[in-house]
DNA sequence: TTAATAAAGGATAAATTTATCCGAATTAAA
DNA sequence: TTTAATTCGGATAAATTTATCCTTTATTAA
């Protein structure tokens, strides 16, 4: 479904924003061993979190991954998988092919808009602070 | 969502079945033309699909692929799906956890079973017929 | 001002997926 | 019985994704 950079970006971001809760910024060190990835991978995909303005990082000593209150509720994992994955998810045609709309329809076309506007929905209407509460309480968890 | 391979399977499968409605056995080199796929690659994916016994294929002059009637009833997208991706689509953990289940959830667990056992219910009841007349119609392509 | 810490960025390697090529096996028709 | 058409199977190549390593840059604190 997601790429494997994907998965660790909305872990990572799952993460993040809940040591956020707590004044808590984060290292890619720490980020990785809690969320049980590759460090110099989930560094890279983290980059991107921040260029796309998902996260913020600060360098040197006591610097970290962090992410403002407000974005916690703004950022829903639409943003987070268009960063990484792209929005092939949505746009793109079940089976693969370049022109496939509602005028000229691949087979699964019809059948696949149900499923597609479903994931997309929800991933529009997911908020990492939505996620990161689960975790805070103890009901969901981002490790094995 | 699939890849690539899974893509060209269900492609090559729906354009057998149609072809096989209408009596006609269909060689890799024509289904790769009509499906707009790479024809070596597409061959191996055939390989895939007649040891799952999804279509049947005849070697020699006046050979190629074709597939029974029943089992155009009778397979469902989801075994096509199987056959080349797994089930990890179905089965996996949207976030790409080990463990993740009703016990031990990902933060994402409720919200992805929705999702995913949309998807599984539509491929579990789509069929290769029903697919098949569609095009047979001209109400949908395969191509481009 | 210096040393240490952490992210950023570039280069490269490993693994997987996608794709091609070619000889072997099978079979129908000439 | 030979030839040609076709799938099958193995080897290999190309492209993409996943992953690592190392140097540079920024920044804090001693």
């Amino acid at each position: 479904m997601f790429s494997k950079a994907c998965e660790y970006g909305i872990r990572a971001a799952v993460y993040i924003t809940l040591q956020s809760l707590d004044g808590r910024r984060v290292s890619v060190n720490e980020i990785a061993e809690e969320i049980d990835s590759p460090m110099a991978f989930t560094a890279k995909i983290l980059q991107q979190l921040t260029k796309n303005n998902i996260v913020d990082s600060v360098k040197g000593p006591t610097g970290g991954f962090e992410i403002e209150r407000e974005a916690m509720d703004t950022v829903k994992l639409s943003k987070i998988v268009k960063a990484i994955d792209g929005d092939k998810i949505y746009v793109g045609c079940g089976l693969g092919l370049k022109e496939c709309n509602a005028d000229k329809p691949c087979p699964l076309h019809d059948k696949f808009i149900d499923v597609r506007s479903n994931l997309r929905t929800m991933l529009q209407s997911t908020s990492l602070y939505e996620l990161a509460t689960g975790l805070e309480v103890g009901l969901t968890y981002l490790k094995r």
